[in-house]
RNA sequence: GGGCGAAUAGCUCAGUUGGUUCAGAGCGCCUGCCUUACACGCAGGAGGCCGGGGGUUCGAAUCCCUCUUCGCCCACCA
């Protein structure tokens, strides 16, 4: 019979990736049907932005998303992995613009119109990018239900969603000192807004007292801000103040009189005591600035540019804020106003987008009241209606939930969705609309719309039901609302993650809209540096696939990352990074090729098998996959994904390819039906068929492959589709369990023992087995036939009374084997070698004997591990018998 | 300033409830093999006072305290 297939003895992931990839799309594998019977499983992917290229981040938080979509579809689930991008207000506004600039052009040379629509153009070309490099990587998301924040559909979302939270009184007007990007030209939220630990310069300067003598310091590090001072404040209590209270001093430069007051927020111990107060470019200042009634003068242009009509002297007018910094600086030093300079640790804010340091600005914009919508998710929690994994990140997720501060949802950008707030210019009314009104409802006066768009996130906050056509009640949303799993990254937990809790609580019907957050780590360089396109430190996931396949992308992510750690790979050793994935690759295949060589059209099912008539060795692998599965199965249950794959791994490379395909091959001659050929063949296509199933999750590429191949399957069976292997507990084999890495074992200690005294690998010794008990007699004589092929002997004696000249090992059981070494072997070095092992024996003995004879021990120790003590230290015992024995036998001295 | 995490073989990491056949894996290294599924492989091997110190316990890589180093998050001391 010609073997059923001719495959080539390396794998290429190149023929078959896009191919398999096509047939899942055709058969709509991937898409959850709305009228399925069965329980819905659902995950709405992160949308990524949609200018962004793949990086190896995308890579890893798809990739667990994907098996975890993978095991629960095959699980029975009615899986739904929703995909989508993200529009991103500034990220991908700055893109455009930064496009423009290259033609000598700005967004306000287009127009607001003409921007977005360029920007448009643009997204429609990038966006769906990302997205099919994601089916590179064989992730298997429904790409039917693809949606985009900027979807006409989602829009509405947004609006209806901003409508309903100005109706409750949610939304607000904030007049207050904001975090303002004067790079990207708008306000930000406290969250985009990120510290960075910086050492900067703490200026001392002296303002002169006014009708009097004296001065008073103040100390600062932004030296700039002082032409928008208005106050020195100190703390009512701090005796330095007194003889200034009630005084005025002259703000240098600016030449402006402004009072010294007593506020308590001013902290005594810092700097001076006194401190400046600049209420428009300060939140601190500001709060000050209200309670005093001060004015609140700007004294900088929205890029940052040095501002104002009477404070900024002619010198410094227009100068960028840093270099009027170092102007001012001069300026004070030439004046005898600079008291000293001294070096400050401070976190500056820079902007998440364009990394410019933030200037804290007075402004109005819009805000939503957060407390009231964190309060019910913060007890949800506490009441454990969702999880957050790792647990550790309780503390730090409740400690910002129970802190939260308004969200400044205003933008001052043109790429995002417009603010759907109007204003009569007749009357003033104003209100937020879901249509888009002509006249104002009052008064039917004329109206316009607030100019800004909303924070980008305030439209993915809504990912988790926007996407499935809310508000409308469609089909989807009923049945794929609330979903399950949210697989992210824990920079955006406040970002995103709380907000969709919030939104979901408080719009859903109180129905959170996952009940698991599954945080992973962050894909790092050697030097623990996140890989970032600016350090040139990344990994492009393209380039691995190109290199070494999608399954060793995949299987170095997932095998990689334990749960909630970061991962550390090397951009400069792709091969050393990604082979361990490839080569697994390869061995499963070449498993797969020789097992299906071996395998007929029609192979008997496990079920028909009387299992427990099977010869050791297929019993004890059938265990050992009872076993897998129940390990594997656990493990991604829990969400460690790498624990799951690498008992798979073991099982497959390990215990199936190793030894039981190593013992079974004498039984499997495809051309003959010699006796057992028949269980052979149906356990070798049982466990690789489990095997596959169980692998598929993490690798899903090679395993469709090799699956589609197994006897039996017919041309539309699809392993993507296909069940998770069912337990069978009646496989699982204790006696076998124990059996059979004894028989292993003998193999084992006699390879060492060849390779020890260098036995030519061609030669066939003779060897004997003295075993322990009658059991075990059978069982090593049950496979004597693996014994023989496997430890390359000519004979194997089951009578070790017989004298053989020859080395000496002893099994775990106690159990003596002997190989016959006439001619070979050096008594001298036989002896060292049983001496050392002796030596081991007693000192395991010893810290046995030692823990036995304590009395603390014996009385304080369960009743159990002491018994499980003296177990061992009778194996210990026997053990250091035959080893005594033989080296008697041998007349060492 | 507060909180969290990490420190185990040359490298990247497992080690879940403390019990000497749990000191492990992959990669790398050494030795020998093209044993007709696989050299992206097979067999054998070397290599670690489990970051330092102290404590709890009959017993600690595992629990507690402390120190050192690295990383992350949060925070209105200008």
């Amino acid at each position: 019979m010609p073997p059923r297939f001719e495959l080539p003895p390396q794998y290429a992931p190149h023929d078959v990736e896009r191919r398999l990839y096509d047939r899942w799309l055709e058969r709509g594998a991937f898409t959850a049907r709305v009228d399925s019977p069965r329980e819905p499983y659902v995950i709405v992917m992160p949308p990524p932005n949609v200018t962004a290229v793949l990086h190896v981040g995308h890579g890893l938080n798809n990739v667990i998303q994907d098996v975890l979509i993978r095991f629960e579809r095959m699980r029975g689930r009615a899986a739904e992995w929703l995909p989508g991008t993200d529009h991103a207000g500034i990220a991908t506004q700055n893109v455009v613009e930064k496009l423009l600039a290259a033609e000598g052009k700005t967004r306000f040379d287009l127009g607001r119109e003409a921007f977005v629509e360029r920007v448009w153009q643009f997204v429609k070309e990038t966006g769906p990018a990302i997205l099919e490099q994601l089916k590179v990587i064989g992730c298997s998301a429904d790409w039917s239900r693809a949606r985009f924040t900027l979807d006409p559909a989602y829009s509405r979302a947004v609006r209806e969603v901003f409508v309903r939270l100005w109706e409750e009184g949610l939304v607000y007007r904030g007049h207050r000192v904001i975090h303002w990007c004067p790079h990207c030209l708008t306000a930000l939220s406290d969250e985009e807004a990120e510290f960075h630990d910086t050492t900067g310069n703490l200026y001392y300067i002296k303002y002169p007292v006014v009708n009097g003598s004296g001065f008073v310091t103040v100390a600062t590090t932004r030296p700039e801000t002082l032409l928008g001072d208005t106050a020195v404040a100190v703390h009512p209590a701090d005796q330095r103040g007194r003889p200034f209270l009630g005084k005025k001093v002259r703000l240098p430069i600016a030449d402006v009189e402004i009072p010294v007051l007593a506020d308590e927020s001013v902290e005594k111990e810092f700097g001076t005591g006194f401190v400046k107060v600049t209420p428009a470019h300060d939140s601190n200042d500001f709060e000050i600035g209200v309670r005093h009634k001060l004015e609140m003068p700007l004294v900088m242009t929205e890029d940052g540019h040095m501002a104002h009509p009477t404070r900024v002297p002619k010198g410094l007018a227009g100068l960028d804020r840093f270099e009027a910094r170092k102007q001012i600086v001069r300026m004070l030093e030439a004046q005898g106003l600079l008291v000293k300079v001294e070096p400050h640790q401070h976190a500056l804010r820079r902007c998440y987008r364009c990394d410019t340091v933030v200037e804290p600005r007075l402004s109005d914009q819009w805000f939503v009241k957060m407390k009231p919508l964190a309060e019910p998710v913060l007890a949800a929690y506490r009441d454990a209606k969702f999880q957050i994994v790792p647990e550790r990140w309780r503390a730090t997720f409740e400690n910002w939930m129970e802190n939260i501060r308004d969200w400044n949802i205003s933008r001052q950008l043109w790429w995002g969705h417009r603010i759907p707030v109007f204003t009569c210019t007749a009357c003033r009314h104003q209100w937020a609309d879901r249509q888009d009104p002509t006249r104002c409802p009052k008064c039917g006066g004329p109206v316009e719309q607030d100019p800004d768009v909303l924070d980008t996130w305030f439209s993915s906050w809504l990912w988790p039901f926007a996407t499935f056509g809310w508000p409308q009640r469609t089909a989807d949303l009923a049945r794929f609302y609330p979903g399950h799993t949210m697989v992210t990254a824990p920079e955006i937990l406040f970002f995103w993650v709380a907000r969709m809790l919030m939104s979901g609580y408080h719009f859903m019907d109180r129905k959170l809209p996952f009940t698991t957050v599954y945080l992973h780590g962050t894909v790092r360089d050697t030097q623990h540096r996140k890989m970032s396109k600016s350090l040139g430190n990344g990994i492009d996931p393209l380039d691995v696939v190109r290199l070494y396949g999608a399954d060793a992308l995949r299987w170095t992510l997932i095998a990689g990352s334990s749960l909630g750690a970061d991962l550390i790979l090397d951009p400069n050793d792709l091969e050393t990074t990604f082979a361990p994935g490839r080569n697994f690759a390869n061995k499963l295949w070449n498993i797969g090729r020789f097992i299906l060589s071996q395998l007929p059209e029609r192979v008997q099912p496990i079920e028909a098998l009387d299992v427990k008539a099977l010869p050791l060795a297929d019993r004890w692998i059938l265990s050992r996959l009872q076993a897998t599965l129940a390990e594997a199965t656990a493990s991604l249950e829990q969400f460690r994904l790498d624990e799951g794959g690498k008992r798979c791994f073991e099982f497959a490379w390990k215990e199936l390819a190793d030894w039981y395909v190593e013992a079974v091959k004498p039984r499997l001659p495809a051309e003959t039906t010699s006796p057992g050929a028949a269980g052979a063949q149906s356990v070798l296509a049982y466990c690789f068929d489990a095997v596959l199933r169980l692998l598929h999750p993490v690798v899903p590429f090679i395993t469709e492959e090799l699956w589609q191949k197994l006897p039996g399957r017919r041309a539309d069976d699809l392993l993507a589709v296909a069940a998770w292997p069912t337990p069978r507990p009646e496989l699982a084999d204790p006696d076998a369990d124990r059996q059979f890495p004894l028989v292993q074992e003998a193999i084992s200690s006699i390879r060492m023992l060849r390779a020890e005294y260098r036995v030519p690998p061609k030669a066939r010794l003779r060897a004997a087995v003295r075993p322990k008990t009658e059991q075990v007699r059978r069982a090593l004589a049950g496979e004597r036939d693996t014994i023989l092929r496997l430890a390359q002997l000519a004979e194997l004696a089951f009578d070790g009374q017989r004298a053989v000249v020859g080395a000496h090992a002893v099994l775990a059981d106690g159990s003596d084997v002997f190989v016959a070494l006439e001619g070979e072997i050096d008594l001298q070095q036989e002896c060292r070698r049983l001496a050392d092992e002796l030596t081991r024996v007693e000192r395991q003995l010893s810290g046995l004997a030692a823990k036995l004879t304590n009395r603390n021990f014996v009385a304080r120790a369960p009743a159990e591990v002491v018994a499980k003590e003296r177990e061992k230290e009778r194996a210990w015992r026997d053990q250091r018998q035959a080893l005594a024995d033989k080296l008697k036998s041998l007349g060492c001295s």
